[in-house]
DNA sequence: AACGCGGGGGA
DNA sequence: TCCCCAGCGTT
């Protein structure tokens, strides 16, 4: 969960995950459908399809491999993850190399190549940290320290140098230049698309979505549909914008209401809580219309 | 090596 | 508005 997600965005997430699945083999044995339904909301959802095929690896294998090779072949562990677990969990003395890590090297070492190319260079120095005996007899928890000092003194914009226990060992401090590393390239603007998504309420307000394929965009997830599911009388309903790593959608809505769905539909009101978050904005958008258009009718 | 893949909070 | 986060898999 912690791939490229912030610890106070996944904190509430972990908890109702782990009450789910109290154990690997409780993870295993759930349907991946119902495990995306639990990510709903946190994005990146090809990590739960991969966590969903981890837990069955492992509970196949009876327990983790405890070798950062063995790790990295499991789904969704790559060399980050691998050696997180390896150096938190096992004791193994390596290094995940995290954003917060990637920064603090580039600082200590003043390395001025500018990411994301300068990622191995920095990386690679970045091992430099555990030769350190120290660091060796305590590979998470140093780990973790780093962690933490990247988050909160080592920070991106404003780094609090002062009150860094490693200034004086710090090449880009002596240079006056902490604040400005890494560099990164300037990053392409991003470019903008449109869709359009259908809302259909029965009513009993039971909606009516579909299963996007497991590949590619909200891999596996539930969604409003593209194209209009039933012959209804479509209105429009606004549009929502939502803002993807590589681009920006905007999203028309039309919504309709009928007695009953279409035979095979699969939705329900509780389903709305594992719609991906801009669905939820589309659905929001598709029910605000629908209401008004009631509530219009009412005072009529 | 390059690219696709979510979402949210802070500056 | 922009940045950036305990990155990974595919091509």
């Amino acid at each position: 969960m912690l791939q490229q997600t912030v610890v106070a965005t996944v904190r509430p997430y972990y908890a109702k995950f782990l009450a789910a699945y109290p154990r690997i083999e409780d993870l295993a044995a759930a349907s991946v459908e119902e495990v995306c339904g639990h990510w709903a909301g946190l994005g990146y959802y090809a990590r739960a399809r991969n966590l969903h095929k981890c837990a069955q690896e492992v509970a196949a294998l009876g327990g983790f491999p405890r070798t950062i090779e063995g790790l990295r072949a499991l789904p969704g562990i790559g060399p980050y993850t691998a050696n997180a677990v390896g150096a938190i969990a096992f004791g193994l003395p390596v290094l995940p190399v995290d954003g917060n890590v990637e920064r603090v090297a580039a600082r200590i070492f003043a390395i001025p190549a500018p990411m994301p190319v300068g990622k191995p260079e920095i990386a690679a120095a970045a091992q430099a940290f555990i030769a350190d005996k120290a660091a060796r007899k305590a590979p998470g928890d140093f780990a973790q320290a780093l962690f933490d000092l990247g988050a909160t003194i080592c920070t991106p914009k404003s780094p609090d140098c002062p009150r860094c226990p490693w200034k004086a060992h710090c090449r880009a401090h002596a240079q006056g230049v902490a604040a400005s590393l890494p560099a990164r390239a300037k990053k392409p603007e991003r470019p903008r698309r449109t869709g359009t998504a259908y809302v259909l309420l029965d009513a009993e307000n039971n909606v009516f979505l579909l299963r996007r394929p497991p590949k590619g965009l909200l891999g596996g997830m539930l969604a409003l549909p593209e194209e209009p599911p039933a012959k209804a009388d479509w209105r429009e309903a606004g549009a929502v914008e939502h803002v993807f790593t590589h681009f920006t959608l905007t999203l028309s809505v039309l919504a309709a209401r009928r007695a009953r769905l279409p035979a095979g539909a699969l939705s329900a009101p509780a389903d709305t809580a594992q719609l991906p978050s801009v669905m939820r904005k589309a659905l929001d958008a598709g029910r605000r219309a629908l209401n008004l258009e009631s509530n219009d009718k009412r005072s009529a």
